[in-house]
DNA sequence: CGCGAGCTTGATGCCGATCAATGCATGTGG
DNA sequence: CCACATGCATTGATCGGCATCAAGCTCGCG
């Protein structure tokens, strides 16, 4: 909370889009080897960011969408009065931004919480970009809707699920990515705080902390710290579709 | 929640983006006048969706965008265990169907709260429209941002505050939009039950009446059933950022 | 007029917040 | 290498806000 040297560092390296092994994952997705040429000649940049620095604040102007290559963010907004709400994590291939569009200002803060490499994406030439490709185009917008369905489904488990449901789906949604991105799906490391887990479920720390021990005694988790490993991870999902209602 | 007749009914008049009172509020917001007449042809039919009947259902064929021209909306998800969440209510000049781009089938229900009509959008004409014109494709972009920035602001509802909270944000919100398009900010009829409005806001039914009722003790409001009048926004707002924390 | 959907209000109980203490890992300086 | 500080996690005890259960109430409508 203090501040942060911010150190801004542009990397010099391009790193094509053509040959990123995320690019079944991420803006690529679908698009033909010379629309991939013309996407690479947009996206010439990376930037380096520290573990606990931010890649961007609520506040910022909106110039670029950023995809991350490498390491693990979150997203929080904040209202006036200091509360605070995480409202996503986001890993290899995700993108980051997309929030500032409408008002060409961040609306919220992205921290790096492992030392990450995110990919920069001008985002007016990506909308120059996309009309000229109708394939980019329709990635984007489905990029964008589907970041609207999660959304939904973040408000779902807030609004209806009990603490057990609640952390339950968390650690089915992080496993599930994981597994997307050829990691074991019953071995992780967590990479955010208790308090962040909390702050993204409407919980408070010591709740899931509670509730990790719980699903440790129950026999689906076996926690270590951070250190996590699904043991039963069809108990789990039993949990979310409303185990005892 | 039993079957319903679901009458499509396709009104053969053409209602004009160009000349249609809410184009300041809605897609056509920005666009010239030739960028107009050009979408006045893309938008052409009208359909009436009668109180209580579904516009289109999670799981539907998506096709269309839904630009809402007269009447009010809720979206809800559910689960498949049948829980059940309200994720928005649309008023004219909000558009309905974004969830459904990512994945060319709606991930909501979306239910008509009175007698309403909408402008239908096909999307895909849209999509072409907006290679195009940047104005247009600009003014989508910032729709959808729009729309994940106001999920973030649920999410920091659902995730952080009290009832009495929720509550005074809804209404504020509520007020504001019916001011935007030109009605009173102090005295609105709700077109939800208590029990949708718990649903958007994680609250139960009872919870919601009992703090309507606290809010017209406090003299916020006067509360008639669905008859609301404001009686102190401003006590609403000091509510809403962190009363007494 | 009577029915039913929706709203209000009261009584009670439980889940998760809060407060508080301890444990554990990492890092720093003497 | 130890002593100590710091940040994060765990665990216990207690409390409170909201859910739940249970009556009535209101209003519109057949």
């Amino acid at each position: 909370m203090s501040a942060q040297p911010q150190p801004i560092r542009i990397e010099p390296f391009k790193v094509a889009c053509s040959s990123c092994n995320l690019r079944e994952l991420c803006l690529p997705l679908g698009l033909s080897n010379d629309q991939l040429e013309r996407l690479d000649t947009l996206v010439e940049t990376r930037r380096s960011v520290p573990r606990g620095n931010t890649l961007f604040r609520s506040g910022d102007e909106f110039n670029s969408l950023y995809a991350v290559r490498t390491g693990f963010f979150k997203t929080c907004v904040s209202s006036e009065d200091g509360r605070d709400q995480v409202t996503g994590f986001q890993m290899a291939g995700e993108l980051l931004g997309l929030d500032g569009i409408g008002t060409e200002r961040h609306t919220c803060d992205a921290v790096a919480l492992e030392d990450s490499q995110v990919c920069i994406i001008p985002f007016h030439q990506l909308e120059d970009l996309s009309r000229e490709f109708s394939d980019l185009q329709r990635q984007l917008h489905r990029i964008m809707s589907r970041e609207i369905v999660r959304d939904h489904g973040v408000m779902l488990l807030l609004g209806s699920m009990r603490a057990e449901e609640r952390l339950a789906a968390f650690l089915l949604n992080l496993t599930q990515r994981l597994k997307t991105r050829g990691f074991s799906p019953s071995s992780l490391v967590l990479r955010m705080t208790r308090e962040e887990i909390g702050s993204y479920l409407g919980l408070k720390l010591e709740t899931v902390s509670r509730t990790f021990s719980k699903f440790q005694d129950d026999g689906l988790l076996e926690v270590k710290q951070r250190q996590i490993r699904v043991l039963d991870a069809a108990g789990l999902q039993t949990l979310v579709n409303g185990s005892a209602c």
